[in-house]
DNA sequence: CGAAAGGCTCTTTTT
DNA sequence: GAGCCTTTCG
């Protein structure tokens, strides 16, 4: 196959500029991925460059998994000699091979963001700073911000003066010194050590440097300053970095993205040669448009043209409802006559929100509906809490100076180690300069001595612990040494089950709510492990560890299934569908309330925006609703500014509710179409039940062919009917709705 | 010690 | 409306 043959000119272009650096700014569709795919076969096929030789660097897992699979199909074996994966992975290899040389033990643990969390907290509170005044999240983020740039709590010092500034300085100290107790880092550590490493011992930086000789780096337009350090550490020695990006795309600078990077790059690299992919691949000319007029309105933007050779295609529908129930509703609806129009199925749609709280309402109505649908997103297997129970009994297993995963499980399933002891073995620890483990162990063992022997002078302040507790402190600590002396013989998955069976998790977890649900996914769990269990047991877990820590998904989106997608903008980014509809273009929602306060919030509210208009295909609908419930209370809200800055020649609007009738009109505003054979009912209505009496109805919401009917009786309070079946009958209204 | 009950806050998310 | 934290009672 020729791997020059199906590029565009400037695809073509991004490709053959092989030698030194190279911008590459992509726009939306413009087959970005392809170019980098291309460009790493070109080296190695064209030009004979071993492919050992290069690194791809992606952001998430699922990007390197697809960079992986296609350079399979095009280089086969050759392939698997690249560098792939994402910043932290690459990261984390390095410090394991070499870290030692920044003082990191080989076998350092990854605290993800929870852990982060429980470690700030253990700061605040040796600090004795109250964790209401101080959001322990507020100061994580702080502490990211910080080392995102690379300062540490000494510069951290000088930097700031603030009295806030003051407490994440002592915090951040307290917290890096609570993760090298424990032989732990955080996820900006991988990135920080990495850096921190090259510059303090060039020979390993040097051996980095000659082995790769062309670096490409995907969604350039999300690193942060860390990231791009590293990424120029190590194309110190060829300057053969190729990054490729969007700022137009950039969405991320919450988590301390920084767009200068792009700016930095031509400085770094005067002699950067600039492609621009422009031709959009994706969507008709019209959703391309209504995109560019939104996007076109940022201040802090160069300006770029995009084109497509793609058809016209259809206005974009403006829709404006009362509610979101009845926003839902009119998705729902879209989409059913889509298909019933033919040419579209399920999966060919996706529904985009600001915020995952919106899913809500959409999946009620999907519900009802009857209509499948996948939703992105929720609650991520590896952060389920029956997963990172298990998971901290065998970090615990592996490293027993982990004081995060031993806080985690000491209680869990319980036995009897509850908070008082547990600070009683904080204490101890740091009065010992000693992991909480080795303060149990020694606890525990002080009694069972002291039971024997006459009592031994107490050489310590600490008064000796009662012996119901010291039994069950013991009893943990026999459990442990088992679990360690097992984890030497068995396979990982066998060392799964002596955990759940000596801790009777499987009891634990079924009195649960969901408990099967979370017993299977344990089950699940144990079925990743099993993969493991072809090595030397040691082995196993660490590697096991090692991935559980860096890979976020198990439950892979199913591409397959035949269900419309449910997704939020952030996430929906580096997808494509071919109806989209994004629903909340209202102030407040989309853009989000709290960027009203900052320009640039505010543009890369735009940018949101812009990222889920360009992932329509064919068709795209903007929805906004008067009314919204979100978080309890209920707001109306003026629709989105970004709907006013498309021209209005590429908009059909329709609106489903009146001004007027406001107060009135509801979800059932739009009745069913196939309710006309039941009694219909609104918000408001007077009726008599049979057995319940008067009543007044309070909520409607309709299903395919019915109605749900929320009725406040008189005298048997509120029910819920569905509207076919309950024998009901309306009458005229005797007394006044309290509205 | 541990279950139960009330108060508080609330983006976006990958590693 | 839910999850997390603190307080309270058995």
């Amino acid at each position: 196959m020729d791997i020059l043959a199906t590029l565009n000119p400037a695809q073509r272009e991004a490709v053959e500029a092989i030698a030194g650096p190279v911008l590459i700014l992509a726009g939306p569709g413009s087959g970005k991925t392809r170019v980098i795919a291309h460009r790493v076969a070109y080296l190695v096929k064209l030009c004979g460059v071993n492919p050992h030789h290069i690194m791809a660097v992606t952001f998430t897992n699922k990007a390197a998994r697809e960079m992986g699979e296609r350079l399979g199909q095009l280089l086969g074996e050759a392939a698997e000699a690249l560098t792939l994966g994402t910043f932290h992975a690459i990261c984390a290899r390095i410090l394991r091979r070499d870290g030692k040389a920044i003082g990191l033990d080989s076998s350092f643990v990854i605290y993800d963001d929870e852990d982060q969390l429980i470690l700030i907290k253990q700061a605040l509170e040796e600090l004795n700073l109250d964790p209401k005044q101080y959001a322990p999240r507020a100061l994580h983020s702080a502490i990211s911000a910080a080392k995102s740039r690379l300062i540490s709590p000494e510069d951290y010092a000088q930097l700031g003066n603030s009295y806030f500034e003051e407490v994440v300085r002592r915090v951040y100290q307290r917290y890096r010194g609570l993760l090298s107790q424990g032989q732990a880092v955080d996820f900006d550590d991988l990135l920080m050590k990495a850096v921190q490493l090259f510059r303090d011992h060039p020979q390993i930086l040097n051996k980095y440097q000659s082995r790769y000789v062309h670096i490409l780096v995907d969604e350039f337009q999300d690193t942060n300053i860390v990231q791009y350090m590293l990424m120029k550490q190590m194309a110190g020695k060829y300057r053969n970095l190729c990054v490729v990006g969007d700022p137009d795309q950039s969405i991320y600078s919450w988590r301390f993205a920084d767009l200068r990077n792009i700016l930095s790059f031509e400085k770094d690299y005067p002699e950067a040669k600039v492609v621009l992919l422009a031709q959009n691949y994706r969507s008709t000319k019209t959703i391309l448009e209504v995109a560019s007029d939104i996007i076109s309105a940022n201040v802090q933007r160069k300006p770029k043209k995009l084109w497509t050779e793609n058809e016209d295609g259809d206005s974009v529908t403006v829709i404006e409802s009362y509610s979101a129930e009845e926003e839902a509703q009119s998705v729902v609806n879209e989409i059913e006559k889509l298909i019933g129009q033919g040419q579209v199925s399920l999966k060919d749609c996706a529904v985009m929100y600001r915020v995952n709280a919106q899913s809500r309402a959409l999946e009620d109505t999907f519900m009802r509906y009857g209509v499948p649908y996948k939703l992105v997103g929720g609650t991520r297997f590896y952060q389920r809490r029956e997963i990172k129970d298990i998971i901290a009994y065998l970090r615990l297993i592996h490293k027993p100076q982990d004081n995060v995963s031993l806080t985690r499980i000491i209680n869990v399933p319980a036995r009897g180690i509850g908070q008082r002891t547990l600070i009683q073995l904080k204490s101890r620890a740091r009065a010992h300069d000693a992991s909480f483990f080795e303060a149990l162990k020694q606890a525990s063992h002080n009694v069972i001595a002291s039971q024997g022997c006459e009592p031994k002078a107490r050489q310590e302040a600490q008064p000796s612990l009662p012996p119901r507790i010291a039994r069950a402190l013991a009893g943990f600590d026999a459990l442990m040494a088992n679990l360690i002396a097992q984890s030497r013989e068995r396979s990982l998955s066998g060392l799964l089950d002596e955990i759940l069976q000596h801790t009777r998790y499987r009891e634990y977890i079924l009195d649960k709510e969901d408990g099967e649900e979370r017993w299977e996914n344990i089950m699940e769990l144990k079925s990743v492990a099993s993969e493991y269990d072809e090595l030397e047991p040691e082995e196993a877990l660490s590697a096991f560890l090692e991935k559980v820590s860096l890979v976020s998904d198990i439950d892979e989106l199913d591409e397959q299934a035949n269900a419309v997608t449910l997704i939020t903008l952030h996430k929906a980014k580096g997808l494509e569908f071919p109806i989209v509809f994004i629903v909340g273009l209202e102030e407040g929602i989309l853009p989000y309330s709290k960027s009203f306060g900052d320009p640039e919030e505010m543009e890369e509210e735009r940018r949101l925006c812009y990222v889920g208009i360009t992932r329509a295909k064919k068709r795209l609908y903007l929805l906004r609703s008067y009314r919204r419930s979100l978080f309890g209370g209920s707001t109306a809200n003026p629709p989105s500014r970004f709907l006013q800055d498309i021209s209005p020649q590429l908009v059909s609007t329709r609106r489903l509710w009146q001004e007027s009738l406001s107060s009135l009109v509801s979800a059932c505003s739009q009745p069913s179409p196939l309710s006309s054979n039941t009694l219909t009912l609104k918000v408001g209505d007077h009726v008599r039940h049979s057995k319940f009496g008067r009543g007044i109805v309070m909520n409607c919401l309709p299903t395919r062919d019915d109605q749900e009917l929320t009725v406040a009786f008189e005298e048997v309070g509120v029910k819920k009917l569905l509207a076919s079946l309950a024998p009901l009958e309306k009458i005229e209204k005797d007394f006044d709705f309290p509205s």
